[in-house]
DNA sequence: TGTACATCAGTGAACGCGCGTTCACTGATGTAC
DNA sequence: TGTACATCAGTGAACGCGCGTTCACTGATGTAC
């Protein structure tokens, strides 16, 4: 093509998109070259086929989200409380920035076949994990068992995406606020 | 079929353990056939197709579900703390004892096209809102937005269930009780 | 500078397979008389 | 009691469509000399 922006970039764009909105099964090769206006048949020159493509995008997304994340959730010049609190508004951020991105990876986590089960060290799961452990470690919080408090910590801060996204409720500037006294309540912090 | 037992039951048993395992985009008809012991077409003797049987099976089971909750959410007859209690006693025992079931309606919830959306006085979220709103009126808790409550609190209480079914954490006979008493704390319940 | 060739993103038409669905049928059970 | 017919759960083979995938190709851009 004469343009020169790559068109593999508006091929992903437009398969996150999408798979974002209708779910990757409902999501077809048609769709995604449609809507990138482009054949069927250019996808196959960056992927191996749709599985793979959805995979790989899933991955590149996921890592980008929980480097993001991390990146304030483990940055010890802070004190645990604000950690918790600034990882909750980039979270809150990124899912208003970034919506496609956001709901891709929300979504679409348990929607692939049973092997390609993600056990990696950046996963969100772990990251909380590591983030109770540490505030326990450091007395911040009393001893809990901090597998199934990063699960609540999980459920707390993601839940209210999730039905925002699905219509159910409404959020606001004070949300992250909101949500970060709700979990720091809940982990018994002593402020 | 000389079988007294209907194949009906054990097509949808089939269809709804299927669901659960490997998801609703990635069942076939002939998936749930072959668990049923039975031929593809039996299933159009019921049901005008997958997609429909899908969806009737799971608002059969979600009805069933929301029922058995607000039976004890919603009992005026105890007080809320204990009312809550109960409810998450009840989630996770229906969670052990029809993990199938569960599984299905917690995984394929948001699995439908858009124009599947629920929104019926049973649905989950409502149950919460209401419940919320009570407590709130009773002074039991202070007064707050009761959506995002509702949805903290159902985030809270159904997350170590997805994470176990993922095999992400360990349930025991505790954990309900410390979920609920992480509740409680969340909402700043004056026990 | 022009010429010959290589590279490579994207085309467009075709393919074939797996899937959901259909339908004439079977055979067991119930019912009327 | 036996006979004739109706009902209906489930069969089994076929169908056709939508889907992901393939592949010979085009045409623009880069490169060697």
């Amino acid at each position: 093509m004469s343009r020169p922006v790559m068109k593999r970039e508006i091929i992903e764009e437009s398969a996150i998109r999408l798979f974002a909105t209708k779910g990757l099964a409902r999501t077809t090769i048609k769709d995604i070259a449609a809507a990138a206006g482009v054949t069927e048949g250019a996808l196959y020159r960056w992927y191996d086929g749709k599985e793979e493509m959805a995979w790989k995008l899933f991955n590149r997304e996921l890592d980008q989200f929980t480097r993001l994340v991390s990146d304030v959730l483990f940055d010890d010049r802070m004190s645990f409380d604000l950690r918790l609190g600034l990882a909750v508004q980039t979270i809150y951020d990124y899912y208003q920035y970034n919506s496609d991105q956001f709901a891709f990876i929300l979504l679409t986590q348990h929607g692939f076949p049973e092997d390609k089960l993600l056990t990696r060290e950046t996963e969100p799961m772990n990251l909380a994990v590591n983030f109770v452990g540490e505030a326990m470690g450091a007395g911040e919080i009393e001893p809990c068992d901090a597998d199934l408090y990063a699960g609540l910590l999980m459920g707390v801060i993601m839940q209210p995406l999730v039905l925002h996204r699905y219509g159910k409720i409404e959020l606001s500037p004070e949300t992250p606020g909101l949500v970060t006294s709700a979990c720091l309540r809940m982990l018994g912090f002593q402020s």
